[in-house]
DNA sequence: ACGGCGACGGCAACCATTTGCCGTCTGGGG
DNA sequence: CCCCAGACGGCAAATGGTTGCCGTCGCCGT
């Protein structure tokens, strides 16, 4: 009934000031105790860090962040959470943050451009630097995005913005090449989203290696990157006369392999399936997929460090190297989805 | 070489200074006409926000955090980013949020104690409240997250914590009820981490219905709530005279049913599995797995509203209607993973 | 003995915004 | 004609830290 009269159990936590008055020093001593080691006197810092502790005191990010917009704070934007495409590179990505004082901040964009850019417009505002990961938005919305704050794509090539991404062209080499050898010569292609750029680079590098090995080769789709989006690739495989196909990842692989089997088509008997990406779940599906692997590991660590090394940088501008991509290997894993043609 | 002499191309946004300036007025003015409608003469509010727009004034998340903590930043930390359980409840707590104005925060605890309390302590200040679905804390700890920021828990009850919980009474209740009608008089329980509460009502109950019907009971693990938990359960189950058994989760039994069809037990027929959650992919696993549906997306709606109830009364305090559990019901959905005892 | 320097701590400004309070102006009622 | 109220806009303080600059003090070298 009363007004908030509670005495220890404020929810308001204690400030410098508190500190410093029950230390016996100024504010600003307090703040250099945490923030500049070494600029106290060791004895000093020693009683104030234990008064601190005694106090409960915490520093507010909030107030730390406002002189110099320094919040600690980094985003991920990723195209849909709940890709396990993103797993690794989450986890990765959050470690690399941490183990840098850095807070990771992980944003869902729905598949969708308009989600991710509202998204980013609530986020931007808060964070040091975003992670790009899969980005729908269009090339310039992106560089629009890196003039506002340090930016790292994932698996994407944007002039001027540093990137990182798998050497799709010699992943998709490796799988037309193993699907050859095992006496396909009708190849389709099953495409992703239209935004994606990484499947108009799947797409080429399937063309060529296609054509370079004397393949036919065949795209169909756009299809949704996910199971839904394979159920109706699988429909309209049935219609088609390939014998093995590669699919934009392995979300559509799997949900193509399951749709396939329900129209009665075996895999990999009738035909033979690879994925992209050797996500969380590609090893136990039914039959095991055969899929060419990202280091997702190494993905989110290396956006981050990236990120990190333009933060540290305050001389940005214009060295060439610190933007060119990264490109980081893939290969190819052999599972249960695809067999010699019968 | 020279100073930043950039002109327009800064990385530093427009203040309510530079706006104020632009249109002539006090920046209390603009401040105002952005927060407080009404409050200012609607021919001035016009003016000073098209100025604004014209300038690309956005107003800045920290400024505007620092005089009352209104950071509008929810949190929700879960358990284990990459457990599907949690895909439907993040999405449907963001829209919530999103629809109220507030930006959610997604934190992934790693099922650890220690992970999750690192994560609160970095997330904590920065948020105006949080969410723990399915924490792996103490009720002790958890009570003094409460203390400093308003909270809910999710499946989960502790004293004095508003809570969401599913009715996992019920749910194992008509689990086993479907076991038993379908002949089985010999179950087990999978059990999961020791430190989830719902592991702990989902044991209870099982036991209970199992005693009031007559059935024997065995209680096997603690597994990992994971695939790979279920690898190890199916280990321990080939060693036992139970002819079904119910999982902790999901992910639990669709690890165990994958580790039993290679160890050469067929399923449903050699052993009827039920699962808990109906999870993203429980549809399509083989076999399809029969499971205790949770709300899942009336859960994360339901858990941020409840947050934002307590973030709009101020005279939080001892209304005792407002900390009771909110209970979602369960529903048994029959798929393939059981059948008639052999 | 004195000058200088380095170590250390305090003062105050600064960051972007909100808000309590006050001054001014206008209009209407008595 | 005066008074009062209400609308509106401005001033300045407050929020919680950080940091440039300055003062003080003690020590060392000359």
């Amino acid at each position: 009934m009363g007004e908030t009269g509670e005495t220890g159990s404020s929810r308001t936590r204690p400030t410098i000031y508190d500190v410093a008055r029950a230390a016996g020093v100024a504010p600003s001593t307090v703040s250099r105790a945490f923030s500049r080691p070494g600029r106290v006197n060791a004895e000093t810092a020693d009683r104030i860090r234990r008064v601190a502790h005694e106090l409960g005191y915490r520093t507010s990010p909030i107030g730390r962040g406002l002189p110099d917009g320094r919040t600690a704070l980094l985003a991920i934007v990723v195209a849909d959470l709940t890709n396990p495409f993103f797993f690794e590179i989450i986890r990765s990505a959050e470690k690399t943050a941490i183990d840098s004082g850095y807070t990771l901040l992980v944003v869902d964009a729905h598949e969708s451009s308009g989600a991710e850019r509202r998204a980013l417009e609530r986020t931007l505002p808060l964070v040091e630097g975003v992670v790009l990961a899969t980005s729908r938005l269009s090339d310039a919305a992106i560089r629009a995005v890196a003039k506002q704050r340090p930016t790292v794509v994932m698996n994407r090539v944007v002039t001027d913005v540093p990137s990182v991404v798998t050497d799709n062209a010699q992943g998709m080499r490796r799988a037309v090449e193993h699907l050859a050898g095992l006496g396909h010569a009708r190849l389709t292609y099953l495409a992703g989203p239209e935004a994606s750029w990484a499947d108009g680079m799947r797409w080429r590098a399937f063309r060529e290696a296609t054509r370079e090995l004397g393949l036919r080769a065949w795209r169909l789709g756009p299809f949704a990157p996910t199971l839904a989006g394979g159920l109706s690739a699988a429909q309209a495989l049935t219609t088609h006369s390939a014998t093995a196909t590669v699919a934009y990842n392995d979300l559509v692989a799997i949900g193509t392999m399951r749709g396939l089997t329900r129209l009665g088509v075996e895999i990999p008997r009738d035909l033979s399936v690879v994925g992209f990406d050797n996500i969380f779940g590609s090893d136990f599906c039914t039959p095991p997929l055969t899929t060419v692997a990202s280091p997702l590991r190494h993905f989110g660590t290396f956006a981050v460090q990236r990120l990190l090394n333009q933060l540290r940088a305050p001389s940005s501008g214009s060295s060439p190297g610190l933007s060119a991509p990264a490109l980081l290997p893939a290969k190819l894993v052999e599972r249960g989805s695809t067999a010699r043609r019968a």
